[in-house]
Parts: structure tokens; sequence; C-alpha cells
DNA sequence: AGATATTTGTTCGTATGTATT
DNA sequence: TAATACATACGAACAAATATC
């Protein structure tokens, strides 16, 4: 069922008959990694996967929708439409995995926990490649929050900016999971319910410590110099975590919207 | 929210139009989370779903089939069958993360960046928790991998097992997605991909100094001080990296099934 | 811009499989 | 064993989207 759905501990004796969708589904995998199909390629139409499974339009079309749901392929109309090969996005990851964790009732504490230990080693995994135009970026993002916020609206606005920072940082990791995972964090954040309205209310510390952080941060990245960037992060990370203690907060029912509409990247044709 | 949410205001220009199932599926969300539903409720019938939405029963399926890959609901036939809550699977995110990692080409440095910095975090966030069972189930790990292997199967098997040692850590700590993160990591640890035989050939370094941190980390948890165990915990994993890096290896073509039960010869079909 | 061909999307009716009683 | 209640699967027809001319 899922990609590689694992052991469904099919509860010992009499196994229940495997389902065709879920057979197709299974052969529709084979047949992406046996051909070596990548982003782009199209896999066979409805009517020949029909003919080719000897299944039904629906049984073939609910396994095209697992495996849409996972983020392998997408499916398009008209002529030359067809099934795609995707790459699964980082949103999409991150939805799914949000569902998983919605359960377990995450605190900040927990989010903060892991945040003060990973983005140090981010900042370090960054530095040797942001490039000026990077920096540049990092500078602009600060000045969304570097002065005191006229309301309530613009004040959570700089909250948000504030994440997007370290988000920034991210895309020059090269470190796919660190960057991630704490891109996922700082969604997290920003996915917060307020119990205690965290985000609208004045900030209980001062501004210019954060930002003082971030500017030392940009300095050190421009000199290249990991072990500084990682040192700032852990003193940015310890002083926000211990605002952020305490407060009461989970995360929010984001569970609806998922993002739907792939991207209209088009032209490609593959027979 | 309410009911007749706005969330999809239908599309302006441009965008193609809303699809039937993925209202569906959005619909049966809001469903799930106004009538705060949990695991093992229940949902309406097919036949009712039907008639509700006003949908046929393929694009009723095709939702269901949509929501049960996401692992928020299963279906079962029968007498007092229909759509059922789940809570999703810790293996089943882990597999969904997989697919999006997959493409990702992990390196074992990248994987390892975060082990170093999250394992001490959560031996630290399981020494409060951890219990005399707990600690016993660790020393029989241990038991495992405390003597010279008789062949590669069993030096396969005793590399697995200190993985599995961390993750017995893990089950303790009171910190949910530091846990998931860090049995993730081991996870993808065990699905590497030999270029050079990691796990096969002999250990590069000697394996007493891994059990001495490991019996050192007991007793610290024993003594209830969260502050020795991460310590020892980084002097652990500071000492993995050094073996593990350098060494090529990627990511395993988990892609397709791995079914418990392994490849039958495949049954021929008649096209 | 409009017509057309191609391909997915949706519906309905019916039959089969499966678990409960 | 049989009856029942439910999901699962099939097939044909029709609707909607979209690339191409």
């Amino acid at each position: 069922m899922s990609l590689h759905d694992p052991i469904d501990p099919p509860a010992g004796a009499g196994r229940p008959r495997r389902k065709r969708t879920d057979e197709i589904v299974d052969a529709i995998k084979r047949m992406i990694v046996e051909h070596g199909l990548g982003p782009g390629d199209r896999l066979p139409q409805e009517r020949e996967l029909i003919a080719q499974f000897a299944a039904s339009k629906g049984t073939v079309r609910e396994a095209l929708k697992a495996l849409e749901v996972q983020g392998l392929i997408s499916v398009r109309t008209g002529p030359g439409g067809g099934a795609f090969i995707e790459r699964m996005s980082e949103g999409r990851a991150m939805s799914l995995l949000s569902n998983f964790l919605f359960a377990k009732n995450l605190s900040i504490a927990n989010i903060y926990e892991m945040r003060k230990v990973l983005e140090p080693q981010l900042a370090a995994s960054a530095t040797p490649h942001i490039d000026e135009a990077g920096l540049k970026r990092l500078e602009a993002i600060i000045r969304i929050y570097d002065h005191e916020p006229a309301d309530a609206t613009e004040r959570w606005n700089q909250r948000m900016a504030e994440l997007d920072f370290h988000g920034v940082v991210a895309e020059y990791s090269d470190n796919p999971i660190l960057a991630f995972t704490c891109r996922f964090l700082q969604r997290l954040l920003k996915e917060l319910t307020i119990a205690q309205d965290i985000y609208v209310q004045p900030e209980p510390v001062s501004r210019a410590s954060g930002i003082r952080h971030q500017r030392d941060l940009i300095a050190a990245m421009r000199k290249r110099d990991p072990a500084a960037a990682a040192a700032i992060l852990a003193a940015h990370m310890s002083e926000a975590e211990k605002h952020m203690l305490g407060l009461q907060a989970r995360l929010a029912d984001r569970f609806l919207s998922e993002e739907a509409a792939p991207a209209p990247a088009r032209k490609r044709r593959t027979a």
C-alpha cells in the first residue's frame, strides 16, 4: 500500500487476501524502479494499465490515487496526459509528518529541545556555502523586525519573519535531512495554536539581543567561520528557548489543508 | 472553523477546478476534526457517504483510499465494517518520509551530523523516565554484541542490535518528536546500501570502547544524571562518527515493496 | 479564437468477496 | 450452514479538461 509500507503485521495466521488495488500499487512501484523512471517520466496511461493488469478502471484509479497521495506521481488530463513521476515536495512531506505528530501533543519545549542543538549545526553547515546574495537576503529579513511593530498584525508578521530567517539559512546547508528537519520545526512553530497568544503579546524580552545575534551570525558566515556561527546560534537558541518555555501551546489543526495544485510545469512528453 | 469553511475559495482564474475527489477528502477531514473523532471511531459507511456527498461509489472510494494512504483511516469489510479512524503508525510515517528523502542522496555524514547532537539530548530526556525494566533491556541488548561474532551474519545482527540499543533509549524519552527523529535516523542507517559493505566488514575500531560507553550510560541513567548521560552519548557518537565517516553508502532502494512475504514468483496475468 | 482529438474524471448498475451472526 | 451487511471489483457510458491545429 504505502511505498514501503512495511510489514503491516498480518496477524499471524490467515493472512487477509491481498487486495487487487495494493497489488497494482506495488506492481507500478516495481515498474518505476525497474525501468529507472525519474521525475517527469510518464507511466503507461490508464487504458494500458487496465489492459496490462486486467483490472477495472476504478481499481487502477484507486492505485494511482494511492501513488499520488504518496507524492510519487501526479496525473494530468488531456492529450499527452497521464501519470508522471514526481519528486515529493517538501511541503507534502511536512504535511504527512504533521498528520503523524498531530496526535502526539507536542509542546514548545519539545521543539526547542531539538532546535537548540540542530540550528547551530545548521548554521555551521551552511557557512561554507552561503553566498553574498544569501547574506543579503538575511539582512533584508532582519529589517522586517528591527523596529517596534505598529500593531498586532505587524508583530505577528515579525515573528514569522524571524522564523523565515532560519529557513533561509537552511537553504544553504549541504545536509538535506538536517535542513529539512530544521525547516519542519520552524513550520511547527508557525502552526502553533495559541493557548496564550505567544506571538501576539509583546515579547517578554528585548528584541535587540536577538537581532544582535543574527547580525553576528551573518558576520561569522562572511568570515567563513562555522564554529563561530554555531556558537552564536547556540546562544541565540538558548535565549529564545527561555522565552518560549513554559508557554502552553499545541499544534494547530492544520490537518485539513493540504497543498494541492501540483505546479503547472508542462511541456513534457515521454512516449 | 465553521462548517462552511471558505477555505476552498474556488480558484479564480487559471487554476484547474477542484476535483471532486479532493473535495470529499477535505470534507471528510473536516468531519473528523469537527466531530472530534479519534482512533477507533467509525465514519459513515460508503453508502451514506455517497448519499451525503452526492458522489458516485468510485469517487468516494478514491477519497477513502487517499485518507487510508495518509494513515488517517483504515477500512474493513463485513458487517459492522466501514472506515475507522486510525492513528498513523510510526512505521508508516517513516516510510512516507523516506520516500521524500530518497531522492536526496543522503550520506552517512549527513546522518551522523544530526545523531551526534540529538542522541545526547535523547539520552538526557530519557534519563528521568527509564525504569529498571528498561535498563535491563539495554543490558540484554549489549550482550548480543559483547563478543566477537562467529560469522558475517552474526556481525550484521550485532550492528543492528547496536542501533536497537538507541531505539530502546528513545522509547523512554518524553519528547515525541526527538524520539521519532532519532529512531528515524537509526532506521536510515539500517537501510543503507553498501557501496563498501559497512556493516559486513570487521569493525575498523575496537568494540570495547563502544560497549564501555553504553555501560557507562546505563550507570548514569541509574543515577538519574541526565548531564552525564548526555556527555557519554556525545563521546560515543563522536567516536562512531569517526568510523563511519568517509564511507560511501547511499539509501537503499527500499523503494519497492519489501513485504514480509518475500517475492514469490510473480503470477502471470493474461493481457 | 474556436474546433477537435486525446486523455483523465465521474457516474451508474451489477456482481463478487468477506466477515458477522 | 445460511442469511446479512458491508467493502471490493468490474464495465460501459458520459462529462470535463487540455494540447494541438
